[in-house]
DNA sequence: ACGCTACGTTACGTTTACGTAAACGTCAGT
DNA sequence: ACTGACGTTTACGTAAACGTAACGTAGCGT
């Protein structure tokens, strides 16, 4: 039940580096405990991690996660903490919608030009 | 008709600074002619900078953009760059398409996060 | 004992697109 | 002449998230 793993083992299962895992330990979004110098990471680590990576998928920032982590690290799921994560994750959710929908029409713009690049190639000489 | 523009008009007309434009000239995307030690834009210039800007919003990099521009100008429209152009936009709209894919479903997930996040809001005691 | 492998630390490098001084020249207005 | 607004250059700083180099150490098999 203790189970526990190393630096390489978290690594091939979540597919990051191990340079990533010291990062966030030294950006304190991770803590693992040590075996005299080397990392043993938990259950509870890798729950940390999935989360970690989940964030970045949802483009928050590091320290954006750290605090999240923080919030619930400071006793999981009170209310105020978890209004708090809810306007966060509000707020990104503003953003990331505010960016696709640019980017849904940059692709229209570029689509059009693309199109426009092939009539005039149509309408050159051939060689 | 061989009317010229300084840098701060420029800058105010198409909403960059100052540092931009002398950024963009030290990558070779402008080549402004001077009056002395000031730099005096041309319409070309001014073309150019649409253009620069308009790659940015399709997310190219300056050096593709660059590298776009001197296709141009090394002898305007012929095929072969024509059709090069092309490619690159094509290359760009697909990276584009799959971001916006991409960001698509972190939405979806992200909403879901905060839909469940409400329901424990919702099941816990009230104040 | 020897060597390999995995682990550790420290610290500088990378990328992109500029921002931000510092230090100076130039011209119009008062 | 003084001031202020604008222009110039050179050059270091910034942000994020690691990569990478260089080096030391610890355990394991032979």
């Amino acid at each position: 039940m203790t189970e526990t793993f190393t630096i390489r083992q978290m690594c091939d299962q979540f597919s990051v580096t191990p340079r990533a895992l010291r990062f966030y330990e030294d950006k304190e979004l991770l803590a693992p405990a040590r075996h005299g110098m080397t990392r043993l990471y938990s259950h509870r680590d890798r729950a940390r991690l999935t989360l970690i990576l989940r964030g970045k998928r949802f483009g928050f920032s590091l320290e954006d996660i750290r605090q999240l982590l923080a919030m619930y690290d400071h006793r999981g799921s009170n209310a105020a903490q978890l209004t708090r994560s809810l306007e966060l994750a509000e707020q990104r959710l503003t953003q990331m919608i505010a960016q696709r929908d640019e980017l849904a029409q940059a692709i229209l713009d570029l689509q059009h030009e693309i199109a426009q690049a092939r009539q005039s190639l149509a309408a050159l000489p051939r060689t």
